[in-house]
DNA sequence: CGCAAACTTGATGTTGCTCAAGCTAGGTGG
DNA sequence: CCACCTAGCTTGAGCAACATCAAGTTTGCG
């Protein structure tokens, strides 16, 4: 089985829609325990592991994940990190394609594997929502491959940031960033050294804001949306 | 609508289940004309492009496509290549995320979208079967990022013709391979000259054969493997 | 306040890119 | 049939972007 970030927000539901019954609320707080448990996991805790057997479904209550593959000697990249509403969907395989860690508090939904399966006959409409889901999963994903085999780094940096606002969305300027550099470096294949280096490049020319490391402030949005498409010249 | 590649392969059905229609055989002679016609692609030949309106659902019949991004200034990414029994899955969006383009002579089954997703709701198991395809492209698109993320020129080109053996299956040493260097160059985030240069010192450390351009023989599959994994020094 | 972890900055190194020639193969026309 | 021509492939020399190695500096927590 193999681990598949679906988010509810991408297939436009209403908050009273999150839930996979529709019209029940929250799953964490209205499925019935045989289907479903409550969890907490401490941040650098361990959801699950690439290769393991996977047998359950997770939906995201609250917190950010890391998702990742490992190479043998130890290189690692992030595949995605996914947070409140995507659903950890161990698809219907029978290993988990990524290692599933908490970067933050995590608090989070588990169902029996076979009784959501269960909901996709069941449920009308729900499979579609999945397949939906998983689409857009798919283009985020080609989005990722062309940013990891042909953009630069500074390049790599911007459309990440542009990425985290856009979908933090609350306010236009400041991005909450819960992941450390080495996070940031691994999701984009650069190094830590190189995505400090960056975002101080990028202070420097005025277009973000570094009033703390975990807090970055868009100042300059359209040159920084330039940059991210390759519009520009992008050298340290 | 965004373009998804999905393979009856991978959802591992017999050659009579290839069909949506389960056991009414090859679709493209036996579907009504009212939801698929066939169509051919001479090489070079473009089937749809990036952002432009999404209408039909495509199924290969045979031959081989190329499916890439571009940034506005050139470079190019090829997300993945397609081959016969692949649907070509304009998902439920408008737009399409990438371009396609034939390799070879390219026979293929165009269905129209809206009775395409018709049989989403009609056919028992059908989207259970898109869910399994598109959980396997997913997983396709996860190894692709470890692989232009982290994977040095040699692990990348070793991983590739591994890969490439695998889905031709035939015979165990040689491989067709119909795509330009430059096309694999763009698929693994590298250049032409490097492409080259690898294949160059793959072939010098007897792990390949070059008889002619277009074909790659594989002389030492488990060095070749141990290379595509990582798990030795891949230095030019 | 002190300590460890995370982050930043600098100096140096290496992989893969760029630019520039040759080479090879396949197709065309004389 | 062969010479030519072009597109694709290979090879070489030099270079640039990013990695690596090595200090410092800041941050956050006990």
């Amino acid at each position: 089985m193999y681990a598949r970030a679906i988010s509810n927000a991408d297939v436009k539901m209403t908050p009273t829609e999150l839930s996979v019954y529709g019209d029940l609320g929250r799953p964490a707080a209205s499925l019935p325990m045989a289907i479903s448990s409550l969890q907490r996991k401490a941040p650098g805790e361990t959801l699950f592991v690439e290769g393991e057997a996977a047998d359950s479904v997770y939906e995201i209550v609250h917190g950010m994940l890391r998702l990742y593959k490992l190479l043998p000697d130890g290189r690692r990249l992030i595949t995605g990190f996914v947070s409140t509403g995507h659903f950890l969907d161990l698809a219907p395989e029978d290993i988990c394609t990524v290692t599933a860690e908490a970067i933050t508090e995590v608090t989070l939904c588990r169902y029996k594997r076979a009784a959501f399966e269960h909901l996709i006959d069941e449920v009308p409409g729900f499979a579609k929502r999945l397949l939906t889901a998983a689409a857009h999963e798919l283009h985020v994903a080609q989005d990722q491959m062309v940013l990891l085999g042909r953009k630069t780094a500074a390049e790599k940096v911007a459309s990440f940031l542009l990425l985290m606002a856009d979908q933090q969305g609350d306010e236009l300027r400041a991005i909450q960033v819960p992941m450390s550099r080495s996070d940031m470096a691994d999701h984009l294949g650069l190094t830590v050294e190189t995505i400090s280096r960056t975002l101080s490049w990028l202070k420097r020319r005025g277009l973000i804001a570094l009033p703390v490391p975990v807090r970055i402030e868009i100042c300059d949005r359209d040159r920084l949306e330039e940059l991210a498409a390759g519009g520009c010249e992008a050298r340290l």
